[in-house]
DNA sequence: CGATGGTTTGATGCTGTTCAATTAGAGTGG
DNA sequence: CCACTCTAATTGAACAGCATCAAACCATCG
């Protein structure tokens, strides 16, 4: 029921795994998928910063009811939201690729009304919640992007409700594997068209509403028509517009996006 | 396929309806729902205020696709955002009610992901994207106000995320009738129990992830269990413990928040 | 080698979809 | 005032998509 399959993040671009990162050499935000920013902008987001976490697969960092949950950029590695009802059934509302904020809500209300864990082994930049305000007052533009990312998180729930809501089994898993393969190739997680895939059945079945046993049936059926496979904590799109028409998923991310 | 039920906003308490309001004396501000505020951070935000509008109901006032769409709050009457799929299915994002803010996303991305149309008749308050960053640099706690309700727009996606992924249809329904009756209660739009509800059921439908046909059998089922009862544009809320217990919804709206 | 977590498969039937048709109310024009 | 139209709500019947239950399989690990 909780995903714990640790599959490493590539680390082979990460500094020294035990070594504190600044912002200023922070090999994250050179990605293609990131805005440009001066090192007086990246100076104050470094201030910002209080903490680099690091944390194994399947831990929770967010918890629901939690009331004094900081700020975090995923730095490496995966993670995911959810919600659950009390009798135990679990919603995954969206997942986490590095470069991503998480938190934003359970930063600024009161609590928290999710919780957030660790796909697989992670690297979290801290913004504490004290210093969101200060943030706010003194640095227009990193509110002002911190807004934005918030404002996206919120554009890829939206997309799932839509998935969830009215895309049937076979839809939904091309949506969800379309729209994650979208997010990694703009962070140079796609080689060859293959990119890592933590998620388990489980974690699948709880994005996407369907049940456990439901979603390997639908999986297989998708194989079959060779349209990606999943293997190995990999995945291979195979076929990637008869992915897309199925999906009927053409969403694209905004060429550059900012990073806090 | 759109709703044109025309519901009036229950007109009352509002003003002349052809004046241009302004902030100072804004009626909906002074609700038990909303923070207090200062003279000086109304006179902020009044500046920044370019347009009241007034859309009948139907109206669609963001588009999908759109590059242009402003913020808007919405100052009275019902409106909701939606996306949908290219073969026409469509799924209901989140209802507004007076004192939302409608448009984060479409005011902050490149373009907007979702359509956003009146459900009544209804006013909007204009924040013209364009002063959105003069309002981050000049006014740093409205900007945290706008930040703070783009966060808690997410929130009710995340919960109708989870109606829509792990509810039943008697607790969708359920759930979506406990959630919106909070709502109002806290704008003090209910009197006895009894709040307007100017949704017709193919937007429930279209909310919940749900057929027209279903739902209305649905709504049946718990009408004859004597919950609640919806006629002539009305919600009377019978037994909300019952509502409660059969959607697993227990979530409080915070007891104050901020309105721009 | 048993234990554990994840994947796979088959059987059964409920929940919700789809198709079709009817009813009721509201607005329009003659 | 009465036909005509349009939208919303309602109901029945047939079907299918997905859930649920049960069990087996496979790999990894202590």
């Amino acid at each position: 029921m909780d995903g714990s399959r640790a599959s490493q993040a590539s680390s082979s671009e990460l500094l020294n795994p035990l070594m504190y990162v600044r912002c200023h050499g922070c090999p994250l935000r050179t990605k293609p998928a990131f805005h440009d920013k001066t090192q007086d902008e990246i100076a104050v987001i470094d201030q910002m910063k209080s903490d680099h976490l690091r944390v194994s697969a399947g831990t929770e960092f967010i918890h629901p009811e939690q009331t004094d949950a900081e700020l975090y950029t995923l730095f490496s590695g995966w993670a995911f939201r959810y919600k659950e009802l009390a009798d135990g059934r679990r919603q995954i509302l969206n997942f986490s690729l590095p470069g991503d904020l998480i938190g934003m809500q359970a930063a600024l209300l009161d609590k928290s009304l999710y919780g957030a864990v660790a796909l697989t082994d992670a690297e979290l930049c801290v913004v504490p919640r004290r210093r969101l305000f200060k943030l706010f007052e003194h640095a227009p533009g990193a509110a002002y992007e911190l807004t934005w990312l918030g404002a996206r998180e919120e554009a890829l729930v939206d997309e799932n409700l839509l998935t969830a809501g009215r895309r049937n089994a076979m839809e939904r898993v091309a949506a969800m594997v379309a729209a994650l393969y979208k997010r990694a190739e703009q962070l140079d997680l796609v080689q060859d068209g293959v990119m890592d895939f933590p998620l388990t059945q489980q974690h699948i079945a709880d994005a996407l509403g369907l049940s456990l046993v439901h979603t390997n049936k639908t999986l297989a059926r998708l194989r079959a028509q060779g349209m990606f496979r999943i293997a190995d904590g990999k995945l291979a799109l195979l076929n990637p517009r008869a992915v897309a028409r199925l999906a009927q998923y053409f969403e694209k991310e905004p060429a550059r996006r900012p990073i806090i």
